[in-house]
RNA sequence: GGGAGUUUAGCUCAGUUGGCUAGAGCAUCUGCCUUACAAGCAGAGGGUCAUAGGUUCGAGUCCUAUAACUCCCACCA
């Protein structure tokens, strides 16, 4: 028997508990069902999970809980990306403590152990929200396993020239002192000044206007440059030109990049001040000059500036050019400027010697993919395409950093000739052990490489990360393609982009078929969740603790795949009520099924229709999600539910109350209709409130159908749907139900108060005489008449209620 | 500048390949303690589906243009 009340506090619990005993979402190795293999995300431990995260991983869990049920051997593994930039910021924070200040094993240490606590809570996170990832299979990106895969796929893509070292112009972030790759760009809207500049031409009192906004670049001036089609600069050419206050002379050269709107025509040209810079550095094989060092500190060319950091150095020296006039004007202006994700610092290019993938030469592939993909929702496509198209920068994937995997490369220190590990040896840590064979050139003299490889290096290998925990062969493709990826619309160009990479260069082959967006969970002012800004009082724990998880799965599979959506607790309730009236209409039909055993009967017509009406919910029901419409899915199931409850059962609970009144047989159809609707509708609520189903299901059903859990036992498929003429009859009975009752509520009388005749007009009228009895108990309707014709309904007297 | 999304009831949003009278929750109003549920039930009001054109027998849905808001990318002289 069901409780009185639900508490769900103590439920979910309890079949949490059950399940993960039971085993019951473990991956079944040996198993000839078809696989439905998910590349779960693992989150980026850095920090707390939040309800955009949280509503993104309860999407995952309805598809995985829907290809259970349809009978499917779901692969749904647990990964953490737990190595990287993401996690060092995180502990440099925490500890208050730069990386580069400590020792760099000491720095390691703290992470592992960092990670490990907030792995810990993300366990428990996941178990309290009734995830159903199969605890056994689970991988962490720093794992030996995962450096060992991650480090094979270096050397197999270094071998097959995919991968190459080059000193060249990168990305860089003086704040963490590391390369890093185009996409962990960010823009952000700095306030700057436009400041007009005076170059004055060797040897004459006549000078050009340059305007800029980074006046401290100008030690690092390469050249000047005007358009070769702007006449009125056109006789500079072969003039030398002097780098106001720092007195050395550049040539001036001509370039069509140049825009003729803008500024005075001229351009002075640094190594590097932007990306243009870098162009035309490559162009005109301009030397490189490098006025700041790594950590953004102005360097020796800067003279007297030296060991100012850029920004200080800007306004040191636009101060210096005003006392000796060489400053024109000054126009204030916002701009656009690129920014590093993790910590917000404008970014430079720097030149070093870096690790690059090379993605350039292979856009076009890569675009095929994205074509090939199926995107849920389509219009995800464009933006991954849009990211594809505007590539710029091969991926960098070195990191000038400490917490990472290594690369399995060492240097000879005499000819510089790289020399890759072993794959017998993986993984390898390059600083801990040196090659002892000889280099090509004689020597054995090895010096190890000390930069990590990119956090993405290797989160983008979790399709064969998470099915090497299956089949054991690490860089392997058995299970590629995978059947699900899914993430946020932020991931697109960045997990989703390099995942593409990997599978691509490795295998040919694409890592998926699908993948799922989600949207951004925002604030209520519409601010992005996120896990570094504070903007996060409703904490998924306390969420949960509030208003269970069912409920919060309820809520997050009402949001629309990769749409943002306001956080907003006014749509817990709606959830709140579905989960009451599950367990109340449950409690009320099972208690008349205790000693009841179905067995197959001629129904009446009304049991009849709630079978057929639940036969077409159903196939609609699992088209939708097949195709990843999990609102519209979960929509359905909800409306049948709800007519179920308000509809079908007013209708026959008199019969079930009173088979001596109704007759033993009537009794038993609706119990045969009851058992069977019931049943259906639970198992379609499964995916998506899995504890109350399965509370409601073990009561009762478990042991009837032989099942140890709702979860894998399958849906009901009763088959096709047959007589739509029926279902259309039966609609109409309801429809006189419906009429009945507005009668009333505008007669303002109780639902239960009698009408003594009640005259139908109706097209069905067979069937209706056929549901009289019904339609008389629950309208409590004392004589019914039928006749032919359009939809009708004819009031008697009303018989006042007895006192 | 390139790309994408959004605009539907007072609020938050559904609305699938074009197809009966455009739906739900919340809010408002009316009635009902009906032998599951008052955290309930029954009912009512509330919409020129952003705007203007077009295609069609038929448009919230398709096409064109416009507007507002949001996001991604580029723009750093």
């Amino acid at each position: 028997m069901l409780d009185k009340k639900y508490n769900f506090l103590e439920k979910e619990k309890k079949w949490q508990d059950y399940w993960q005993e039971k085993q019951i979402f473990k991956f079944d190795k040996n198993s000839k069902k078809p696989v439905y293999a998910i590349d779960t995300p693992p989150p980026t431990v850095n920090g707390k999970i939040h309800m955009g995260h949280l509503s993104s991983y309860m999407h995952i869990e309805t598809m995985a809980r829907h290809h259970r049920m349809k009978g499917e051997n779901v692969f749904f593994p647990l990964g953490f990306d737990d190595n990287g930039l993401p996690t060092e910021r995180y502990v440099e924070k925490k500890y208050n403590k730069r990386a580069f200040e400590l020792d760099r094993e000491k720095f390691t240490d703290m992470c592992l152990e960092t990670t490990k606590e907030l792995e810990k809570e993300f366990h428990a996170l996941y178990k309290s929200a009734g995830f159903s990832c199969d605890l056994d299979n689970n991988y962490s990106s720093i794992s030996k396993r995962s450096q060992a895969i991650s480090q094979k796929s270096f050397i197999e893509l270094y071998k097959k020239g995919l991968i190459y070292h080059q000193e060249a112009p990168a990305l860089w972030c003086t704040e963490c002192r590391t390369a890093v790759a185009q996409s962990e760009l960010e823009n952000q809207d700095i306030a700057s000044t436009f400041n007009y500049i005076k170059f004055f031409i060797e040897g004459t009192n006549e000078y050009v206007t340059v305007a800029t906004t980074r006046p401290e670049m100008l030690p690092a001036c390469d050249c000047v440059f005007i358009n070769p089609k702007d006449e009125k600069n056109l006789y500079l050419l072969g003039k030398k030109l002097v780098v106001p206050y720092f007195n050395f002379t550049v040539p001036v050269l001509t370039d069509e990049l140049v825009d003729l709107e803008k500024g005075s025509g001229v351009v002075m040209c640094c190594t590097f001040g932007d990306t243009v810079d870098k162009e035309w550095q490559r162009k005109h094989n301009l030397e490189i000059k490098e006025a700041f060092n790594n950590a953004g500190r102005m360097t020796k060319l800067a003279g007297e500036f030296e060991g100012m950091k850029i920004k200080d150095a800007r306004l040191a020296i636009i101060e210096k050019l005003k006392e000796n006039d060489l400053l024109i004007k000054q126009e204030e202006l916002t701009h656009a400027v690129s920014t590093h994700e993790r910590c917000g610092t404008p970014i430079e290019i720097v030149v070093k010697k870096q690790w690059f993938i090379d993605v350039l030469s292979h856009k076009q592939e890569l675009y095929d993919a994205g074509m090939k993909l199926n995107w849920h929702p389509e219009t995800m496509r464009a933006r991954y395409l849009n990211w594809v198209e505007n590539l710029q920068w091969n991926w960098c994937i070195s990191r000038q950093r400490y917490y990472g995997v290594p690369f399995p490369v060492w240097y000879c220190k005499h000819c510089g000739k790289v020399h890759v590990a072993d794959e017998s040896e993986l993984p390898v840590n390059p600083l801990s052990k040196l090659p002892t064979v000889k280099c090509e050139c004689g020597e054995c003299d090895w010096e190890p490489e000390h930069d990590v490889m990119d956090t993405w290096a290797t989160s983008s290998l979790t399709p064969q990360i998470s099915t090497d925990l299956i089949t054991g062969k690490g860089l392997d493709d058995t299970m590629i393609p995978m059947s699900l990826r899914p993430n946020a619309h932020d991931n697109i160009r960045v997990w989703d982009f390099y995942t593409i990479v990997k599978s691509l260069y490795h295998f040919g082959k694409l890592p998926w078929t699908d993948l799922m967006i989600s949207g951004y969970v925002t604030s209520a002012d519409g601010s992005k969740l996120s896990k570094k800004s504070g903007n996060n009082k409703n904490a998924p724990q306390d969420i949960i603790a509030q208003y269970s998880a069912d409920v919060t799965r309820y809520w997050a599979n009402n949001l629309s795949l990769g749409k943002d959506t306001c956080f907003s607790l006014e749509s817990f309730d709606a959830g709140k009520k579905l989960a009451n009236k599950i367990w109340n209409a449950s409690k009320f039909v099972l208690s008349f099924l205790y000693d009841y055993t179905p067995r197959q009967i001629d129904l009446l017509p009304m049991d009849k229709w709630i079978l057929e009406k639940y036969k077409k919910v159903f196939k609609s029901f699992a088209k939708n999600l097949d195709r990843y419409d999990i609102c519209l899915g979960l929509g359905e199931a909800e409306k049948f539910f709800w007519d179920f409850c308000d509809d079908y059962i007013e209708l026959v609970k008199r019969r079930l109350y009173n088979p001596d009144v109704y007759g033993e047989k009537e009794c038993e159809s609706a119990k045969y209709a009851c058992y069977y609707t019931l049943l259906g509708i639970l198992k379609m609520f499964a995916p998506f409130m899995p504890h109350i189903t399965e509370e409601i299901y073990q009561d009762y059903y478990a042991e009837k159908e032989n099942q140890v859990s709702i979860h894998v036992s399958g849906y009901l498929n009763l088959g096709e749907a047959k007589d739509e003429n029926f279902v259309k009859a039966g609609d109409e009975v309801m429809q006189i139900v419906s009429g009945i009752r507005q009668f009333k509520s505008e007669n303002k009388i109780s639902l239960k108060t009698f009408i003594k005749d009640l005259k139908v007009s109706s097209k069905y009228k067979d069937f209706i005489k056929l549901c009289e009895v019904d339609i008389k108990a629950v309208g409590s309707i004392n004589n019914l008449e039928v006749e032919d014709g359009d939809f009708k309904l004819e009031f008697g007297e009303i018989i006042p209620d007895a006192e």
